[in-house]
DNA sequence: ATTATCTATAGATCTATAGATAATGC
DNA sequence: ATTATCTATAGATCTATAGATAATGC
């Protein structure tokens, strides 16, 4: 049934936001395109009048993925490099970050998915990876200096790895050691040496 | 054909030494059975007699894959636990092993994948996450300490997460800086505070 | 008239199985 | 006799397309 053009860019919106919470949950190849439009209340026949391919919503789901926590802290009007180092290790170490990557961090999510993706979507998470750097060495003490940026690649490294392994442990104790070992760790960088 | 049991048995760890290798480059999902078994110089009506699933082989090749590091040097008769924090650094953090994830660390190439795996996955998984984190601890000073732990888990982390993103970066100047700047930051990390 | 979505389906691919073939091993 | 591998194929699933339907928008 035929809707107005407005209908159909909010319609795009929803398939590809509902694409970036799936795939951070399922991985990039982890569920059809079929099955992403019944979630969205759609039928399969009507993708391709917003997507040329199924790598395009990909590329455009990863997109909004890497920038969604960033522009919900906007919306908030909050600018993220605002927010301390302490609050942001704390909600990104946090078990419910750990068990919900569907709204959480790309680059935890998937990393190796990225890594062995189209050129196109490597190119939008290598613009995003910089980016996270620039915000993250922006947290540090005089962030205009190489030291900043030094700490906060290590900080992000580390973030992204902490809560990697830490989905990966299925034993709680081990899990829950890994995330609070790091934070601690991590908020004391910008004292250390 | 009919083949010897003892020639089974190399088939057998034939196709999933392949698989570990294969799986890490592509993903678990990422390559058939049809594909592997090919590339194996067989063909897919052989497979279930080797595996009851395809499962079933992901599991067995994530096993070796996490093992595979450490059977290679057990074989030149060495100890990976006296292989020095440098030393292990510096290959980990190689370009060499950014880019060949399929001979690489498991744990760098499917994170994710390993982490939305079968139960029978996350157990083997787990298991070998604490078996280097121990052999990380045995390579800190006074490997005894709960401070020796706690480096090892940090660099475990830091280590895994940089790969990954060195991976993810489609732009050769940022990726060896990540690989670089981490090096460095390891390898001061046991004289640390 | 145009188009956003629907139903239906073609064609490719993937897991798993059935039955044939040619070796092994009692 | 048993079995490791082969060829062939069933059945499920997945991407993409064709054509119908019911709205929009000039």
């Amino acid at each position: 049934m035929g809707r107005s053009q407005l209908e159909k860019q909010k319609t795009h919106e929803r398939i590809v936001t509902l694409a970036a919470k799936r795939l951070r949950e399922e991985g990039l190849e982890g569920i059809g395109v079929a099955d992403l439009m019944k979630e969205a209340g759609l039928t399969v026949g009507g993708f391709y009048k917003h997507f040329a391919s199924r790598d395009e919503l990909v590329a455009e789901a990863v997109e909004s993925a890497i920038g969604s926590w960033r522009r919900q802290q906007e919306e908030k009007g909050i600018v993220p490099e605002t927010i301390s180092l302490n609050d942001y290790v704390d909600t990104y170490l946090s078990e419910g970050h750990r068990d919900h990557c569907g709204e959480g961090c790309a680059y935890a999510a998937l990393t190796a998915d990225m890594a062995r993706s189209s050129e196109t979507v490597r190119a939008v998470a290598t613009e995003g990876l910089r980016r996270n750097f620039n915000a993250m060495t922006a947290r540090m003490p005089e962030p205009e200096t190489a030291e900043a940026r030094r700490k906060a690649i290590i900080a992000s490294c580390l973030m992204t790895g902490a809560l990697g392994l830490a989905r990966v442990a299925d034993d709680e104790a081990l899990s829950s050691e890994i995330l609070e070992t790091v934070k601690q760790f991590v908020k004391a960088l910008p004292q250390a040496q």
